[in-house]
DNA sequence: CCCCCCCC
């Protein structure tokens, strides 16, 4: 019987090339660390051209040669492998392939000799290329020295765990505990306390990754003192003898099943030699436009440019009575959409309101507040401002060439109370045919318009600070403002918009009021950015309308005839104004065509 | 062994 071994895949592979799911020959097999549960096995593999020794077997499939399952000469195909670039004790890199998953095709028994005539394959990536020591075809387990782990982190020579083979994240799990990773700290938490039924202490916790995997580690109590402050991020480390269990995923978006606890055995080192394999970050990132199809609460990655900027805002939380402080980020990318990110506490205080960083975000929580949904940083997230990324830099230029103005559907915008009426787009010729309100409740109804006159006078105000009560404050010209409605005065105030606007489409045109969120929709701008302008940067607010005249939305719209000075008039209210997704209004617009000619598009 | 992560 013939056996097809995947000739000339061991070159790829040894390259740093990936090749799916070779078939090879095992001609040899040697323990080198460990004993018992522990023990670690390096192959000699063979793919009928070329044989390589420095192949390990992952610590799971140990039982497969100690049963005698997988042999000398066995033929099997390597479903999962990872490799990864070794310190070769002075001599440059050498490439070692681990073998996560295999499956024998044929065992040694029945295919009995060795195929074809493979040669050593050489390591090209050092210029001594040694050859692989010839390894016995015979398993004889010779007890191999024992490896004796540093227990402290004084006097731990990095370099003796840096000739040692290291472990890839992708193969930890909680039935092995004898291994070393060599990872990237991609994010340290602060140090908190808790105290439960259970017990109380102090914790924080890191997420590592190396070309492999990603996964979180938590040092608690001792170990939290222990390796708080030597842990840092983008630092790489070599880790070893940690506890692993399953991870919850509610609390993390890491690709891992497991994650882990420091424990007193723990040992870190530093990483002294140059590590740039040991990547940086893993993101998964979602497109803007995406996120509105996402379950709340769950955790997600996104990269976008920041837009605007809202002042920073201090409120008090309501069950615990906790001072906070927040910023409101809108952020897009080139999807079209446009999503509001919420930065807390330093994050949101040191954020420089005069940039249009490129913002990228891992595990931000989706929160979802009267319909509309956002980000929210937590102390978990990692956020970064302009990372040297491939991605980064696409956005940037995407921005920095027209993408700054696209047109963007904000999943974010505060829809208002507006539930009625139908999504059908009408002209406003149609609602005066109608006769949209005359009745006694009012009517709501949709169109595409255009913004073709904002009145900016009073279009600002100081309103009162209550949480409930938005009533305009009168100044006393004391520095105190008066509010008729909760008859105090105030020494602080909110701004809030009232804005008036004409609204045209092909049909007519009508006169419409936006209060302080549609407006600030409609503006692109927080309430207090538009006060602040008005106050101070008279140029500019008149530039904000300026630009704001002839731009297109999707105005959900409320009407209603009410009576002044004994004269009639139909007084209406923007609910919603929202960018127009030219997608669905392209078949909107397609179907009201097929409607009125009756043809099939 | 934490897992709170805030506000409208």
């Amino acid at each position: 019987m013939a056996y097809n071994l995947s000739e000339g895949s061991l070159q790829v592979i040894m390259n740093g090339g990936h090749y799916d799911k070779p078939v090879m020959q095992v001609l040899g097999s040697k323990k080198i660390q460990g004993s018992g549960a522990n023990e670690k096995y390096r192959l000699l593999v063979s793919d009928g051209r070329h044989s390589y020794s420095f192949a390990m077997l992952a610590i799971q499939l140990n039982d497969k040669l100690i049963t005698g399952e997988l042999s000398d000469y066995s033929v099997v195909q390597i479903d999962r492998f990872v490799t990864s670039l070794l310190k070769n004790t002075g001599k440059g890199e050498k490439r070692v392939m681990v073998i996560l998953d295999i499956t024998i095709l044929a065992p040694g028994s029945q295919v009995g000799k060795k195929i074809g005539n493979p040669q050593t394959l050489t390591d090209e990536s050092s210029a001594s290329a040694a050859p692989a020591p010839a390894m016995q075809p015979v398993p004889k387990p010779t007890p191999a020295p024992q490896r004796t782990m540093p227990v402290t982190t004084t006097n731990l020579d990095s370099s003796i765990l840096s000739s040692q083979m290291t472990h890839p994240i992708a193969s930890l799990s909680p039935y092995q505990n004898k291994w070393v990773i060599k990872v990237r700290v991609m994010n340290k938490s602060p140090i908190r306390s808790w105290s439960n039924a259970r017990g109380e202490g102090t914790l924080f916790s890191m997420d590592l990754c190396d070309e492999t995997g990603e996964i979180r580690a938590t040092a608690f109590k001792n170990e939290c003192t222990k390796f708080y402050d030597m842990i840092q991020v983008d630092k790489v480390y070599y880790i070893s003898r940690c506890q692993l269990k399953t991870a919850n995923k509610q609390f993390t978006n890491l690709k891992n099943d497991y994650e882990m606890t420091f424990t007193s055995e723990t040992v870190v080192a530093e990483c002294m030699e140059e590590a740039s394999s040991v990547p940086t970050i893993k993101y998964d990132f979602q497109p803007i436009s995406e996120i509105a199809n996402k379950t709340p609460d769950s955790l997600l990655d996104v990269i976008g440019v920041c837009k605007m900027a809202s002042d920073l805002q201090e409120l008090t939380a309501r069950n615990t009575g906790k001072q906070l402080k927040k910023r409101e980020l809108t952020l897009v990318d080139s999807s079209g959409g446009a999503v509001t990110l919420t930065l807390w506490g330093t994050e949101a205080e040191k954020f420089d309101v005069n940039s249009n960083p490129v913002i990228t975000v891992k595990g931000a929580r989706l929160a979802e507040f009267n319909s509309s949904k956002s980000l929210s940083c937590l102390a978990s997230t990692m956020v970064r401002y302009n990372p040297d990324l491939p991605e980064a830099h696409k956005l940037r230029g995407w921005y920095d060439q027209g993408g700054a103005n696209m047109d963007i559907v904000n999943i974010s915008a505060k829809s208002g109370v507006y539930t009625g009426g139908s999504n059908e787009w009408i002209s406003f010729a149609d609602a005066e045919s109608r006769q949209l309100g005359s009745g006694e409740k009012g009517d709501y109804y949709s169109l595409l318009g255009v913004v073709t006159f904002l009145f900016t006078d009073n279009a600002v105000y100081k309103a009162c600070p209550q949480e409930q009560c938005n009533k305009k404050l009168v100044d006393q010209e004391n520095g105190l403002f008066r509010c008729e409605k909760c008859n105090r005065e105030y020494p602080n105030f909110k701004y809030r918009l009232l804005l008036a606007a004409n609204v045209s489409d092909p049909s007519g045109d009508q006169r419409v009021t936006a209060f302080n969120e549609t407006a600030e929709a409609m503006l692109g701008r927080p309430a207090a950015d538009i006060g602040r302008m008005f106050e101070y940067d008279k140029n500019s607010y008149l530039e904000l309308f300026e630009e704001v005249k002839f731009k297109t939305f999707v105005f959900k719209l409320r009407t209603k005839m009410e009576t002044y000075n004994d004269e009639a008039r139909l007084k209406t209210i923007v609910m919603n104004a929202q960018p127009v997704d030219y997608k669905d209004a392209n078949a909107k617009l397609i179907k009201s065509i097929q409607t009125m000619t009756g043809v099939e598009l």
